[in-house]
DNA sequence: TTCCAAACCTGACAATTGTCATAGAATCCC
DNA sequence: GGGATTCTATGACAATTGTCAGGTTTGGAA
């Protein structure tokens, strides 16, 4: 059952896909697949990594912890994307915890086969610069937006984004259910502050919920909201 | 006066310091080397970057405007740090501005002997790599800090970073002089609200000003209060 | 099923922060 | 040097957001 990375759809979508085919092959040979649970952690804030981690399937939240006790998700990470790479690069331990938001299947990759090829081919180089500057470019704009942008505004954001990124079931819901907890974490705020401006979005006729689920009612008016309307 | 880049020694500090003999030959014959009046602008967001900056001397702030018309000061850039890498390698426009907050020197190298460079010499390419994995640690840091410490803490810490970073003068004042709106754009929030907390520090002696000048008294007090004390 | 813990929700209140208005100080430019 | 302009400063007030203190609902385990 564990597939060969040669075969793997996935790697098309992320920097793996500029090595070469014994590059590849070697990669292949020493990962090892993971199931990971709903809840669980890939790593903690402050591990040292010995490899990356390849998504294969399921979503993480990246986080990090504040001095005030709270946690910050920086990023949302789904299929295809790979994880630990900025601190395999840096050769430092992470600065963002990992865990899994829904069960997932991912495929750790040993360092070795990563810095090796870093090293030796120019192309996979580049591309992972690539995604990493990506990266840089959408942390810029979530500084931007925390700073200037109201919790009403982050929020509609926020459901736009999961729509976007992650879309709906069949009955319109978001495909991505967060805990309250999580989508006040992502804005940055208190769950009480995100869980008073859900109601408000209700009330509005916004966005409709069931249970913990959140499904987009009116897509324009959260867009006008998040430009300040 | 077009001195070689060769021979200087901030190429040290930044990802140029990777490349070979000639490549940097080729670098020194292409680059142009400019000074910029505070004040003025290498870039602007959204423009289309021919090359990077190499900054000699001075500092630019690096920032984005936000739909509510606030500017967002994402990092202060200084001697040796290159700008416009990120736009070069993801051969997109811009997404900040940079602006100078002292009159600077810098080089302007052509885009040509970068991309090359990163195509052929892995060795400069993992350099850049490293950097920029760095300025994302640094940009989750922004995150978290912006979105989890009130203003008073955000503003205490700004000039910590200020000092440990620029240094002071002769007098004891931060060596960078920001305006108030700069350090109001550097931790996000109204021009008003950082004008009265400087007030509110002077008054508890943990800061003296002099003009635009700020000095720091009561640094042990001031790094209490960014953990929340 | 029943119970328990966790998650969700709401109200009341306080603290923080932003906005607007205004005035003095500094700076620039002719 | 004088006038205009920008920057700094402060007060008053309103809006936003966080905190605390309850509730209710939900989901899972025994």
């Amino acid at each position: 059952m564990e597939s060969r990375c040669e075969n793997c759809i996935i790697r098309q979508f992320n920097s793996l896909r500029a090595m070469s085919k014994e590059e590849l092959k070697h990669v292949s040979d020493s990962k090892i697949t993971k199931t990971v649970k709903k809840g669980e952690a890939l790593f903690e804030e402050g591990d040292k990594l010995n490899g990356v981690y390849c998504v294969r399937n399921g979503i993480s939240k990246l986080s990090k912890l504040s001095s005030n006790g709270k946690d910050q998700i920086v990023k949302l990470a789904t299929k295809g994307e790979v994880l630990g790479q900025r601190s395999v690069i840096a050769e430092e331990s992470t600065n963002l915890s990992a865990i899994a938001v829904q069960d997932m299947e991912v495929c750790f990759i040993p360092k070795e086969s990563i810095t090796n090829t870093l090293q030796k081919n120019p192309n996979f180089t580049l591309e992972v610069l690539r995604h990493m500057a990506h990266d840089l470019k959408e942390a810029d704009d979530v500084i931007v937006n925390i700073s200037q942008k109201t919790v009403k505004q982050r929020i509609a954001e926020a459901f736009l984004y999961l729509k976007n990124n992650f879309g709906e079931d069949e009955q319109g819901f978001l495909a991505l259910t967060l805990s309250r907890e999580d989508i006040s974490n992502v804005v940055g705020t208190a769950t009480e502050s995100a869980i008073r401006i859900i109601s408000e979005f209700k009330k509005k006729g916004l966005i409709h919920t069931s249970g913990k689920k959140i499904g987009i009612k009116d897509e324009r008016k959260l867009m006008e909201m998040v430009d300040g309307f």
